[in-house]
DNA sequence: CCGTCACAATACGGCGGCGTATGTTTGAAA
DNA sequence: TTTCAAACATACGCCGCCGTATTGTGACGG
């Protein structure tokens, strides 16, 4: 959110609110939860102007999820990079990463309907930048390649797994 | 399923058979999926019949999650009662959930709807069931008390999360 | 042969979301 | 001031799902 401050209060909608909103109501009620009308009452206007904005609902799904990609890897992966130490950089990305629950849920959420095509390959995408940026780090800690492999992906199960079994209690 | 063996090749329809369908129907579109006009026309019916075996669509859903309930514990845990060994317990039963690609999908998707709380009750005992039984297992092996629960639930995430992501990709 | 009962088909009204077509406001440039 | 386009509102038709009410049908006991 840029927060433009311009004399007018009454803030206009941009294509990055809708998109927000989408990812908000996607981590609640799931990707049919993305509707139009809901989402539009939700952010005080008519779906009139939704049509103005995108072209349609998968439109704005699409955005959502580059939202959601952008996020999942600017956010998480960004002031790491001045951390030398692999260890030190895979605890901050576990802390980073656990640090949401709407995170979590979001996540949940997105692999819960990764059977769509528009949200799958993005799923994938995200979870393997995530996999091959572990395995980096465990690279970095003299691990070899099979090993960091296994090691990491192992971490990356088990923090799945944890975050889904928060997500649910 | 019972099969019924009789006379009549043209079966009716049961109300498991309904329970079955919305499990399917979960299992790969998430629980919006069960809807009672596509479940129909997927069994060959009308929801005409639909409305004579259940008083709507929560009832349905309700037996279905009734349905998961009994197979999970059932078809898991039933077997294992004559393997005294803990460690035999332990692999079985995790070579056994694992088995199955749609159990995984089916999970995956309650616990993306663990907010509604006719699921979310379902799931959280399920998923405390086999936590309970895991953490006996290894109790069985000898660890204390505290011990078998942070390995029960550790071992778990990771069977979790390694679910989560097979059936991602 | 006839009721009747389990099971299913048909028909209907309602609701909510999608997308379109067309107004209406507003700010800023000309 | 006029003009114009961005941003939103309004109104409409369509479709899919829910739930109800009513009717239809095949099998079985009497």
């Amino acid at each position: 959110m840029p927060a433009k401050i311009l004399p007018t209060e009454k803030q206009n909608l941009t294509a990055d609110a809708w998109a927000e909103a989408a990812l908000e109501a996607m981590a609640s009620g799931g990707l049919d939860a993305v509707a139009v009308e809901p989402l539009a009452r939700a952010l005080g206007v008519t779906k009139g102007s939704f049509y103005w904005h995108f072209e349609n609902r998968d439109a704005l799904v699409r955005a959502a999820l580059e939202l959601w990609e952008r996020h999942e890897t600017l956010d998480v992966v960004s002031g790491l990079e001045d951390e030398p130490d692999p260890q030190e950089r895979i605890f901050k990305v576990f802390r980073r990463a656990n640090s949401s629950y709407r995170a979590g849920r979001l996540y949940l959420a997105l692999a819960a309907a990764s059977d769509n095509p528009i949200v799958g390959e993005r799923v994938r995408r995200v979870s393997q930048m995530r996999l091959e940026y572990l395995q980096g780090c465990y690279r970095g800690l003299g691990l070899s390649e099979i090993d960091a492999r296994l090691w990491s992906t192992f971490a990356y199960a088990t923090f799945i797994g944890n975050q889904q079994n928060c997500t649910v209690f």
